[in-house]
DNA sequence: CGGACTGTGTCAGGTTTATGTCAGCTTACT
DNA sequence: AGTAAGCTGACATAAACCTGACACAGTCCG
Protein backbone atom coordinates (compact mmCIF):
# COMPACT_ATOMS: atom_id res chain seq x y z
CA UNK A 1 0.00 0.00 0.00
CA UNK A 2 1.20 3.53 -0.60
CA UNK A 3 0.45 6.35 1.74
CA UNK A 4 0.82 10.29 1.51
CA UNK A 5 0.67 11.79 5.24
CA UNK A 6 0.10 15.63 5.24
CA UNK A 7 1.71 16.81 8.50
CA UNK A 8 3.50 19.79 9.28
CA UNK A 9 4.67 18.53 12.93
CA UNK A 10 7.96 16.91 11.91
CA UNK A 11 8.49 14.78 14.92
CA UNK A 12 4.90 13.48 14.88
CA UNK A 13 4.96 12.52 11.08
CA UNK A 14 8.22 10.82 11.52
CA UNK A 15 6.86 9.18 14.15
CA UNK A 16 3.80 8.00 11.48
CA UNK A 17 6.30 7.04 8.91
CA UNK A 18 8.37 5.00 10.48
CA UNK A 19 5.60 2.48 11.94
CA UNK A 20 3.33 2.73 8.64
CA UNK A 21 6.98 1.69 7.35
CA UNK A 22 7.18 -1.61 9.86
CA UNK A 23 3.90 -2.55 8.19
CA UNK A 24 5.21 -2.58 5.20
CA UNK A 25 3.40 0.51 3.38
CA UNK A 26 5.48 2.32 1.21
CA UNK A 27 4.45 6.50 2.80
CA UNK A 28 5.75 9.94 1.47
CA UNK A 29 5.93 12.78 3.51
CA UNK A 30 4.21 16.27 2.48
CA UNK A 31 4.86 19.29 5.21
CA UNK A 32 2.78 21.60 3.79
CA UNK A 33 -0.52 21.55 0.98
CA UNK A 34 1.83 22.66 -1.82
CA UNK A 35 3.94 19.55 -1.24
CA UNK A 36 0.98 16.98 -1.39
CA UNK A 37 0.30 18.40 -4.69
CA UNK A 38 3.47 17.73 -6.12
CA UNK A 39 3.10 14.38 -4.41
CA UNK A 40 -0.40 13.32 -5.95
CA UNK A 41 0.63 14.61 -9.09
CA UNK A 42 3.79 12.27 -9.31
CA UNK A 43 1.98 9.10 -7.91
CA UNK A 44 -0.81 6.87 -7.02
CA UNK A 45 -2.00 6.42 -3.56
CA UNK A 46 -4.36 4.47 -1.75
CA UNK A 47 -4.72 6.19 1.28
CA UNK A 48 -4.19 10.07 2.18
CA UNK A 49 -3.51 11.15 5.83
CA UNK A 50 -4.79 14.50 5.95
CA UNK A 51 -3.81 17.03 8.90
CA UNK A 52 -6.36 19.62 9.30
CA UNK A 53 -3.75 22.38 10.15
CA UNK A 54 -1.30 23.36 7.21
CA UNK A 55 1.18 25.82 7.56
CA UNK A 56 -0.49 27.00 3.84
CA UNK A 57 -3.95 26.31 4.11
CA UNK A 58 -6.94 24.47 5.77
CA UNK A 59 -6.41 20.80 5.21
CA UNK A 60 -10.89 20.99 4.64
CA UNK A 61 -10.10 23.13 1.78
CA UNK A 62 -7.59 21.50 -0.15
CA UNK A 63 -10.13 17.99 0.68
CA UNK A 64 -12.87 19.76 -0.71
CA UNK A 65 -10.62 20.75 -4.09
CA UNK A 66 -9.45 17.62 -4.43
CA UNK A 67 -12.11 15.67 -4.02
CA UNK A 68 -12.98 15.95 -7.50
CA UNK A 69 -10.58 15.23 -9.51
CA UNK A 70 -9.60 11.83 -6.36
CA UNK A 71 -11.00 9.36 -5.53
CA UNK A 72 -8.32 8.16 -3.05
CA UNK A 73 -9.81 7.75 0.94
CA UNK A 74 -8.63 9.97 2.85
CA UNK A 75 -8.32 10.13 6.92
CA UNK A 76 -8.39 13.57 8.78
CA UNK A 77 -6.05 14.29 11.79
CA UNK A 78 -7.82 16.82 13.82
CA UNK A 79 -6.43 18.43 16.98
CA UNK A 80 -9.17 17.41 19.93
CA UNK A 81 -9.98 20.71 20.81
CA UNK A 82 -11.15 21.83 17.63
CA UNK A 83 -14.32 19.92 17.99
CA UNK A 84 -15.75 21.63 14.57
CA UNK A 85 -13.31 19.82 12.73
CA UNK A 86 -14.87 17.03 13.15
CA UNK A 87 -18.24 18.05 12.21
CA UNK A 88 -17.71 18.57 8.89
CA UNK A 89 -14.90 16.38 8.22
CA UNK A 90 -17.05 13.61 7.08
CA UNK A 91 -19.61 15.81 5.41
CA UNK A 92 -16.17 17.27 3.37
CA UNK A 93 -15.46 14.19 1.91
CA UNK A 94 -13.08 12.61 4.79
CA UNK A 95 -13.71 8.90 5.00
CA UNK A 96 -12.56 9.00 8.58
CA UNK A 97 -11.16 11.09 11.18
CA UNK A 98 -8.85 10.92 14.28
CA UNK A 99 -8.01 13.20 16.64
CA UNK A 100 -4.53 13.93 17.86
CA UNK A 101 -3.15 12.52 19.93
CA UNK A 102 -3.94 8.99 18.59
CA UNK A 103 -2.02 5.49 19.35
CA UNK A 104 -0.33 3.80 16.48
CA UNK A 105 -2.50 1.01 17.28
CA UNK A 106 -5.81 3.20 16.34
CA UNK A 107 -4.15 4.74 13.35
CA UNK A 108 -3.24 1.52 11.81
CA UNK A 109 -6.57 0.33 12.56
CA UNK A 110 -8.48 3.17 11.10
CA UNK A 111 -6.52 2.61 8.26
CA UNK A 112 -7.41 -0.85 7.63
CA UNK A 113 -10.48 -0.32 8.35
CA UNK A 114 -11.06 2.66 5.72
CA UNK A 115 -9.42 0.92 3.09
CA UNK A 116 -11.93 -2.36 3.57
CA UNK A 117 -14.76 -0.62 3.10
CA UNK A 118 -13.54 0.86 -0.09
CA UNK A 119 -11.99 -2.23 -1.65
CA UNK A 120 -14.61 -4.16 -1.54
CA UNK A 121 -15.24 -6.66 1.00
CA UNK A 122 -11.69 -8.00 1.82
CA UNK A 123 -12.13 -10.57 4.51
CA UNK A 124 -10.13 -8.86 7.65
CA UNK A 125 -10.23 -11.74 10.03
CA UNK A 126 -7.32 -13.28 11.58
CA UNK A 127 -7.37 -17.37 12.45
CA UNK A 128 -5.98 -17.61 15.76
CA UNK A 129 -5.92 -21.97 16.41
CA UNK A 130 -9.66 -22.69 15.96
CA UNK A 131 -10.83 -19.02 16.27
CA UNK A 132 -11.56 -16.34 14.24
CA UNK A 133 -10.77 -12.58 15.46
CA UNK A 134 -11.68 -9.37 13.81
CA UNK A 135 -9.53 -6.41 14.73
CA UNK A 136 -12.00 -4.23 13.40
CA UNK A 137 -14.96 -5.19 15.98
CA UNK A 138 -13.12 -6.68 18.28
CA UNK A 139 -14.57 -9.68 18.62
CA UNK A 140 -13.39 -13.21 18.83
CA UNK A 141 -15.20 -16.48 17.83
CA UNK A 142 -15.11 -19.68 17.85
CA UNK A 143 -18.02 -21.55 16.39
CA UNK A 144 -21.01 -20.26 18.61
CA UNK A 145 -19.17 -18.81 21.19
CA UNK A 146 -18.20 -15.41 21.06
CA UNK A 147 -16.49 -12.54 23.30
CA UNK A 148 -16.32 -9.09 22.72
CA UNK A 149 -12.76 -7.39 23.74
CA UNK A 150 -12.18 -3.77 24.48
CA UNK A 151 -9.99 -1.82 23.05
CA UNK A 152 -6.92 -2.17 24.40
CA UNK A 153 -6.98 -6.04 24.34
CA UNK A 154 -7.58 -6.13 21.12
CA UNK A 155 -5.14 -4.29 19.86
CA UNK A 156 -2.73 -6.47 21.70
CA UNK A 157 -4.67 -9.54 21.02
CA UNK A 158 -4.06 -7.73 17.23
CA UNK A 159 -0.15 -7.73 17.32
CA UNK A 160 0.09 -11.54 18.75
CA UNK A 161 -1.97 -12.55 15.96
CA UNK A 162 0.17 -10.90 13.30
CA UNK A 163 2.75 -12.21 14.96
CA UNK A 164 2.34 -15.68 15.16
CA UNK A 165 4.97 -17.99 17.10
CA UNK A 166 7.56 -14.74 17.56
CA UNK A 167 8.10 -13.58 21.50
CA UNK A 168 7.41 -9.57 21.93
CA UNK A 169 9.10 -8.36 24.80
CA UNK A 170 6.95 -6.28 26.76
CA UNK A 171 8.87 -3.11 25.27
CA UNK A 172 7.87 -4.00 22.12
CA UNK A 173 4.15 -4.30 23.07
CA UNK A 174 4.29 -1.17 24.72
CA UNK A 175 5.70 0.83 21.69
CA UNK A 176 2.85 -1.04 20.37
CA UNK A 177 0.18 -0.08 22.07
CA UNK A 178 0.72 3.11 23.28
CA UNK A 179 1.35 6.88 21.93
CA UNK A 180 5.00 7.65 22.21
CA UNK A 181 4.62 10.80 24.50
CA UNK A 182 2.61 9.06 27.27
CA UNK A 183 4.74 7.30 29.87
CA UNK A 184 3.14 3.85 30.94
CA UNK A 185 4.53 1.19 33.21
CA UNK A 186 5.50 -1.93 31.73
CA UNK A 187 3.01 -3.77 34.36
CA UNK A 188 0.34 -2.41 32.40
CA UNK A 189 1.05 -5.00 30.01
CA UNK A 190 1.56 -7.38 32.45
CA UNK A 191 -2.51 -6.40 33.49
CA UNK A 192 -3.40 -6.67 30.20
CA UNK A 193 -1.91 -9.71 29.28
CA UNK A 194 -3.88 -11.65 32.62
CA UNK A 195 -7.36 -9.62 31.10
CA UNK A 196 -6.66 -10.67 27.77
CA UNK A 197 -6.06 -14.46 29.07
CA UNK A 198 -9.15 -14.66 30.95
CA UNK A 199 -10.78 -13.53 27.63
CA UNK A 200 -9.95 -16.20 26.08
CA UNK A 201 -10.28 -18.89 27.90
CA UNK A 202 -11.70 -21.45 26.02
CA UNK A 203 -11.17 -20.48 22.64
CA UNK A 204 -7.94 -23.12 21.78
CA UNK A 205 -5.75 -20.79 21.67
CA UNK A 206 -3.10 -18.81 24.78
CA UNK A 207 -0.30 -16.73 25.22
CA UNK A 208 2.82 -17.88 26.93
CA UNK A 209 4.83 -16.01 29.25
CA UNK A 210 9.00 -16.47 27.90
CA UNK A 211 10.43 -15.33 31.14
CA UNK A 212 13.02 -13.10 30.80
CA UNK A 213 11.79 -12.38 26.82
CA UNK A 214 8.17 -11.38 26.59
CA UNK A 215 4.84 -13.07 25.88
CA UNK A 216 3.91 -15.26 22.98
CA UNK A 217 1.01 -16.64 21.19
CA UNK A 218 0.32 -20.28 20.62
CA UNK A 219 -2.18 -23.20 19.69
CA UNK A 220 -3.27 -24.73 22.76
CA UNK A 221 -1.04 -27.15 24.07
CA UNK A 222 -2.78 -30.19 25.23
CA UNK B 1 29.25 -7.04 8.94
CA UNK B 2 30.45 -3.95 9.94
CA UNK B 3 28.78 -2.29 13.03
CA UNK B 4 29.81 1.61 14.18
CA UNK B 5 29.53 1.56 18.09
CA UNK B 6 29.16 4.97 19.71
CA UNK B 7 30.46 4.88 23.37
CA UNK B 8 32.58 7.01 25.37
CA UNK B 9 32.68 4.69 28.05
CA UNK B 10 36.64 3.60 27.36
CA UNK B 11 36.48 0.64 29.29
CA UNK B 12 32.94 -0.90 28.22
CA UNK B 13 33.61 0.06 24.70
CA UNK B 14 36.40 -1.87 24.73
CA UNK B 15 35.03 -4.64 26.24
CA UNK B 16 32.39 -4.66 23.43
CA UNK B 17 34.66 -4.41 20.79
CA UNK B 18 36.34 -7.41 21.67
CA UNK B 19 33.94 -9.32 22.00
CA UNK B 20 32.13 -8.51 18.49
CA UNK B 21 35.50 -8.85 16.94
CA UNK B 22 35.60 -12.60 18.29
CA UNK B 23 32.38 -12.92 16.05
CA UNK B 24 33.94 -11.86 13.05
CA UNK B 25 32.58 -8.70 12.87
CA UNK B 26 34.52 -5.78 11.82
CA UNK B 27 33.32 -2.99 14.39
CA UNK B 28 34.35 0.87 14.32
CA UNK B 29 34.66 3.05 17.49
CA UNK B 30 33.21 6.65 17.52
CA UNK B 31 33.43 7.96 20.99
CA UNK B 32 31.49 10.93 20.34
CA UNK B 33 28.61 12.32 17.67
CA UNK B 34 31.30 14.00 16.29
CA UNK B 35 33.32 10.50 15.38
CA UNK B 36 30.45 8.78 14.50
CA UNK B 37 29.67 11.35 11.55
CA UNK B 38 33.07 11.25 10.35
CA UNK B 39 32.50 7.44 10.44
CA UNK B 40 29.25 7.12 8.62
CA UNK B 41 30.92 9.60 6.26
CA UNK B 42 33.63 7.22 5.58
CA UNK B 43 32.15 3.72 5.24
CA UNK B 44 28.78 1.58 4.78
CA UNK B 45 27.39 -0.13 8.34
CA UNK B 46 25.02 -3.15 8.80
CA UNK B 47 24.28 -1.62 12.33
CA UNK B 48 24.70 1.30 14.76
CA UNK B 49 25.47 0.67 18.47
CA UNK B 50 24.27 4.28 20.49
CA UNK B 51 25.00 5.44 23.70
CA UNK B 52 22.04 7.37 24.95
CA UNK B 53 24.38 10.13 26.78
CA UNK B 54 27.43 11.36 24.82
CA UNK B 55 29.84 13.76 25.67
CA UNK B 56 29.11 16.11 22.64
CA UNK B 57 25.26 15.74 22.57
CA UNK B 58 22.31 13.17 23.43
CA UNK B 59 22.14 10.12 21.13
CA UNK B 60 18.60 10.85 20.58
CA UNK B 61 18.55 13.63 18.63
CA UNK B 62 21.35 12.13 16.69
CA UNK B 63 19.41 9.36 15.65
CA UNK B 64 16.18 11.26 14.51
CA UNK B 65 18.83 13.49 12.38
CA UNK B 66 20.19 10.61 10.75
CA UNK B 67 17.21 8.66 10.13
CA UNK B 68 16.49 10.92 7.20
CA UNK B 69 19.45 10.20 5.42
CA UNK B 70 20.23 6.56 6.67
CA UNK B 71 18.63 3.13 6.64
CA UNK B 72 20.80 1.04 8.98
CA UNK B 73 19.53 -0.21 11.86
CA UNK B 74 20.13 0.85 15.51
CA UNK B 75 20.14 -0.69 18.98
CA UNK B 76 20.50 2.22 21.39
CA UNK B 77 22.16 1.60 24.35
CA UNK B 78 20.29 3.25 27.92
CA UNK B 79 21.41 3.71 31.95
CA UNK B 80 18.64 1.53 33.32
CA UNK B 81 18.12 4.68 35.75
CA UNK B 82 16.51 6.93 32.98
CA UNK B 83 13.68 5.76 32.12
CA UNK B 84 13.05 8.79 29.81
CA UNK B 85 15.98 7.33 27.90
CA UNK B 86 13.43 4.28 27.07
CA UNK B 87 10.80 5.81 27.05
CA UNK B 88 10.04 6.58 22.89
CA UNK B 89 13.33 5.25 22.15
CA UNK B 90 12.10 2.66 19.23
CA UNK B 91 9.79 5.80 18.32
CA UNK B 92 12.74 8.13 17.96
CA UNK B 93 14.26 5.66 14.94
CA UNK B 94 15.66 2.73 16.97
CA UNK B 95 14.91 -0.91 16.02
CA UNK B 96 15.87 -1.91 19.67
CA UNK B 97 17.10 -0.60 23.16
CA UNK B 98 19.33 -2.44 25.90
CA UNK B 99 19.64 -1.47 29.18
CA UNK B 100 23.05 -1.17 30.80
CA UNK B 101 24.53 -3.24 31.99
CA UNK B 102 24.09 -5.86 29.95
CA UNK B 103 25.62 -9.31 29.35
CA UNK B 104 27.20 -9.67 26.10
CA UNK B 105 25.20 -12.24 25.06
CA UNK B 106 22.16 -10.62 25.20
CA UNK B 107 23.82 -8.01 23.26
CA UNK B 108 24.91 -10.41 20.52
CA UNK B 109 21.16 -11.27 20.07
CA UNK B 110 19.79 -8.02 19.72
CA UNK B 111 22.09 -7.65 17.51
CA UNK B 112 21.13 -11.05 15.48
CA UNK B 113 17.55 -9.77 15.54
CA UNK B 114 17.46 -7.02 14.34
CA UNK B 115 19.77 -7.55 11.47
CA UNK B 116 17.16 -10.51 10.63
CA UNK B 117 14.37 -8.45 11.06
CA UNK B 118 15.54 -5.98 8.47
CA UNK B 119 17.15 -8.49 6.23
CA UNK B 120 13.88 -10.30 5.12
CA UNK B 121 12.74 -12.79 7.95
CA UNK B 122 15.01 -15.53 7.08
CA UNK B 123 14.66 -17.97 9.64
CA UNK B 124 17.71 -18.16 11.73
CA UNK B 125 18.17 -21.47 12.77
CA UNK B 126 21.06 -23.39 13.70
CA UNK B 127 21.88 -27.01 12.81
CA UNK B 128 22.93 -28.96 15.50
CA UNK B 129 23.11 -32.53 14.11
CA UNK B 130 19.55 -33.86 13.66
CA UNK B 131 17.95 -30.81 15.47
CA UNK B 132 16.95 -27.43 15.28
CA UNK B 133 18.00 -24.78 17.37
CA UNK B 134 16.37 -21.14 17.65
CA UNK B 135 18.44 -18.88 19.59
CA UNK B 136 15.94 -16.12 19.21
CA UNK B 137 13.01 -17.85 20.81
CA UNK B 138 15.27 -20.79 22.68
CA UNK B 139 13.82 -23.80 21.11
CA UNK B 140 15.24 -26.39 20.50
CA UNK B 141 13.60 -29.30 17.85
CA UNK B 142 14.23 -32.11 16.19
CA UNK B 143 11.00 -33.92 14.51
CA UNK B 144 8.05 -33.47 16.59
CA UNK B 145 10.01 -33.27 20.01
CA UNK B 146 10.20 -29.90 20.92
CA UNK B 147 12.30 -28.15 24.26
CA UNK B 148 12.10 -24.70 25.50
CA UNK B 149 15.28 -23.88 27.20
CA UNK B 150 15.75 -20.98 29.94
CA UNK B 151 18.28 -18.07 29.08
CA UNK B 152 21.43 -18.78 30.05
CA UNK B 153 20.70 -22.19 28.76
CA UNK B 154 19.72 -20.90 25.20
CA UNK B 155 22.94 -18.81 25.67
CA UNK B 156 25.27 -21.11 26.19
CA UNK B 157 24.21 -23.91 24.00
CA UNK B 158 24.48 -21.08 21.33
CA UNK B 159 28.12 -20.57 21.99
CA UNK B 160 28.63 -24.59 21.67
CA UNK B 161 26.47 -24.00 18.19
CA UNK B 162 28.64 -21.37 16.60
CA UNK B 163 31.62 -23.36 17.40
CA UNK B 164 31.04 -27.09 16.53
CA UNK B 165 33.69 -29.46 17.78
CA UNK B 166 35.94 -26.46 19.06
CA UNK B 167 36.84 -26.91 22.96
CA UNK B 168 35.56 -24.17 24.94
CA UNK B 169 37.25 -23.67 28.48
CA UNK B 170 34.92 -22.59 30.69
CA UNK B 171 36.68 -19.26 31.16
CA UNK B 172 35.83 -18.77 27.89
CA UNK B 173 32.18 -19.85 28.73
CA UNK B 174 32.19 -17.39 31.46
CA UNK B 175 33.22 -14.29 29.08
CA UNK B 176 30.40 -14.95 26.71
CA UNK B 177 27.98 -15.36 28.91
CA UNK B 178 28.22 -12.66 32.07
CA UNK B 179 28.93 -9.64 32.11
CA UNK B 180 32.59 -8.46 32.35
CA UNK B 181 31.64 -6.54 36.07
CA UNK B 182 29.78 -9.59 36.90
CA UNK B 183 31.49 -12.18 39.84
CA UNK B 184 30.46 -15.91 38.91
CA UNK B 185 31.93 -18.91 39.65
CA UNK B 186 33.69 -21.37 37.06
CA UNK B 187 31.34 -23.84 38.94
CA UNK B 188 27.90 -22.04 37.33
CA UNK B 189 29.58 -23.37 34.48
CA UNK B 190 29.66 -26.82 35.90
CA UNK B 191 25.88 -26.51 36.75
CA UNK B 192 24.91 -24.96 33.29
CA UNK B 193 26.21 -27.94 31.42
CA UNK B 194 24.49 -30.30 33.52
CA UNK B 195 20.75 -28.99 33.29
CA UNK B 196 21.56 -27.87 29.73
CA UNK B 197 22.52 -31.95 28.71
CA UNK B 198 19.59 -33.12 30.41
CA UNK B 199 17.38 -30.92 28.33
CA UNK B 200 19.13 -32.10 25.15
CA UNK B 201 19.20 -35.36 26.00
CA UNK B 202 17.38 -37.77 23.10
CA UNK B 203 18.56 -34.38 20.74
CA UNK B 204 21.09 -36.23 18.76
CA UNK B 205 24.06 -34.56 20.20
CA UNK B 206 25.82 -34.48 23.23
CA UNK B 207 28.06 -31.77 25.43
CA UNK B 208 31.47 -33.72 26.12
CA UNK B 209 33.80 -33.13 29.18
CA UNK B 210 37.35 -32.57 27.69
CA UNK B 211 39.28 -33.05 31.20
CA UNK B 212 41.21 -30.12 31.89
CA UNK B 213 40.73 -28.08 29.44
CA UNK B 214 36.70 -27.49 28.83
CA UNK B 215 33.97 -29.06 26.60
CA UNK B 216 32.78 -29.54 23.18
CA UNK B 217 29.78 -30.17 21.23
CA UNK B 218 29.31 -33.22 19.17
CA UNK B 219 26.76 -35.41 17.53
CA UNK B 220 25.78 -38.33 19.16
CA UNK B 221 28.35 -41.37 19.33
CA UNK B 222 26.15 -44.12 18.94
C1' DC C 1 -26.73 18.18 36.57
C1' DG C 2 -25.61 14.05 39.41
C1' DG C 3 -25.06 9.35 39.88
C1' DA C 4 -24.01 4.85 37.84
C1' DC C 5 -21.04 2.65 34.72
C1' DT C 6 -16.97 1.58 31.96
C1' DG C 7 -12.33 1.35 30.34
C1' DT C 8 -7.67 2.35 31.82
C1' DG C 9 -3.57 2.34 34.21
C1' DT C 10 -1.19 2.15 38.84
C1' DC C 11 -0.02 0.00 42.98
C1' DA C 12 1.21 -3.20 46.56
C1' DG C 13 1.61 -7.51 47.99
C1' DG C 14 1.85 -12.36 46.81
C1' DT C 15 3.59 -16.12 43.86
C1' DT C 16 6.57 -18.25 40.75
C1' DT C 17 10.88 -19.11 38.48
C1' DA C 18 15.65 -18.65 36.91
C1' DT C 19 19.95 -18.41 38.69
C1' DG C 20 24.22 -19.03 41.17
C1' DT C 21 26.42 -21.09 45.32
C1' DC C 22 27.51 -24.75 48.25
C1' DA C 23 28.71 -29.20 50.01
C1' DG C 24 29.38 -33.54 49.30
C1' DC C 25 29.91 -36.99 45.86
C1' DT C 26 31.89 -39.27 41.57
C1' DT C 27 35.24 -39.72 38.01
C1' DA C 28 39.62 -39.86 35.69
C1' DC C 29 44.29 -39.71 35.74
C1' DT C 30 48.87 -40.62 37.80
C1' DA D 1 45.36 -44.74 46.65
C1' DG D 2 45.60 -39.92 46.26
C1' DT D 3 44.35 -35.86 44.06
C1' DA D 4 42.36 -32.57 41.15
C1' DA D 5 38.53 -31.88 38.14
C1' DG D 6 33.96 -32.35 37.31
C1' DC D 7 29.04 -33.44 38.67
C1' DT D 8 24.71 -32.73 41.06
C1' DG D 9 20.83 -32.30 44.57
C1' DA D 10 19.46 -28.83 47.63
C1' DC D 11 18.94 -24.23 48.81
C1' DA D 12 18.79 -18.92 49.15
C1' DT D 13 17.78 -15.07 46.61
C1' DA D 14 16.37 -11.66 43.59
C1' DA D 15 14.05 -10.70 39.66
C1' DA D 16 10.05 -11.44 36.89
C1' DC D 17 5.49 -12.05 36.81
C1' DC D 18 0.56 -12.11 38.36
C1' DT D 19 -3.51 -10.23 40.43
C1' DG D 20 -7.07 -8.06 43.37
C1' DA D 21 -8.13 -3.54 44.66
C1' DC D 22 -8.34 1.16 43.68
C1' DA D 23 -8.25 5.86 41.62
C1' DC D 24 -9.29 8.55 37.69
C1' DA D 25 -11.50 10.21 33.61
C1' DG D 26 -14.99 9.83 30.21
C1' DT D 27 -19.68 8.60 28.97
C1' DC D 28 -24.28 7.50 29.42
C1' DC D 29 -28.72 8.17 31.18
C1' DG D 30 -32.26 9.74 33.85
Amino acid sequence: MRYLLVEDNQELAEAVLRRLAMDGHAVDHAASLEAAKDCLAAADYDLILLDVMLPDGDGREFLAQSRKRLDVPVIMLTARSQVSDRVGALDQGADDYITKPFDFSELEARCRAVLRRRGGSAKNEIALGPALFDPLSGTLRRGETKVDLRSRESRLLEVFALNPGQILSKGQLMDRLFTFDSAVTENAIEVYIGRLRKRIEGMGFQIETVRGLGYRIEAQSP
